[in-house]
DNA sequence: ATGGCAAATTGAATTTGA
């Protein structure tokens, strides 16, 4: 069978709704990952994806910020929110279904200034990467997936620049090497960036605060799909849906797409 | 450590994002 992944940083889910529903009325994926809800459970829109077939909503909301969601058109064997710090809050959600382990992260953003003894924000971002590292030394990582906003552009060409975002947050050195730890920590693959290199977009967010988002197109790859080492074996795709950033009222983050044949 | 914006909460101003 096929399956289809969609990963969307959408910046709201009730101000996003419509767009959401268009894109998964198009793409039709089997599984919607989502983070940055900004809403807690008991208020998440399910009816309205209940229209186009998807039944089942794993949630992971707070008030106001963050929030993760996995939203599927069967059930899932299992659920998980990890006890992996006590910065987890509506920031991780786990299913297993189709004999896959899925793990939909929001990665902490981790503030202005990129020095942890200055900025805790930072410094959480930091704590946060070490135990995903940790834990992923741990897990079978068997059938498994991570997708998410991770907050970092791991290489070079990442980045609209390179040399102008050497020291900004999610691109300083430090965060570089700690995602790519936590990427060889899990013997994880990126699914992205092995099938879309540049000259081909690779940027997944680009910031609100430009008047036109592809005037000088200051974009970056902060959001991924990684697989595992038998995952990697099947045959698979993957898209970055960044049409959705001209939309009016757009996510600044834009959909990724994984389809794999099992 | 700012400028350019957006969303949620609360009730015009603040927090968060990156």
């Amino acid at each position: 069978m096929i399956i289809k992944i969609l990963s969307w940083n959408v910046n709201s889910v009730r101000s996003r709704l419509k767009q959401i529903l268009d894109i998964s009325q198009k793409f039709e994926p089997n599984i919607i990952c989502l983070q940055e809800t900004k809403v807690i459970n008991n208020s998440f829109p399910i009816n309205e994806f209940k229209k186009l077939g998807y039944s089942h909503f794993y949630l992971n909301g707070i008030p106001s910020y963050n929030g993760v969601a996995i939203i599927t058109k069967k059930e899932a064997k299992s659920v998980d929110i990890l006890n992996l710090s006590n910065l987890n809050n509506g920031r991780q959600i786990s299913v297993k279904i189709f004999g896959i382990q899925i793990h939909n992260f929001y990665i902490p953003s981790g503030g202005d200034i990129p020095d942890e003894k200055i900025n805790t924000k930072f410094k959480n971002k930091l704590d946060f990467l070490k135990v995903l590292i940790n834990w992923s030394k741990k897990i079978d990582q068997q059938n498994c997936i991570i997708c998410g906003d991770f907050n970092i552009a791991p290489y070079e060409d990442d980045v609209w620049s390179h040399n102008q975002l050497k020291n900004v947050v999610s691109h300083t050195d430090i965060e570089r090497r700690y995602l790519l730890e936590f990427l060889e920590a899990g013997n994880w693959n990126d699914a992205i960036r092995q099938s879309i290199n540049p000259p081909k977009n690779v940027f997944t967010w680009w910031s609100y605060r430009s008047k036109d988002f592809r005037v000088n197109n200051r974009g970056r790859r902060l959001d991924h799909i990684w697989i595992s080492n038998d995952l990697q074996e099947k045959k698979f795709s993957t898209k970055i849906l960044d049409h959705t950033r001209a939309f009016d009222k757009p996510s600044d983050h834009v959909p990724l797409e994984i389809k794999i044949e099992l």
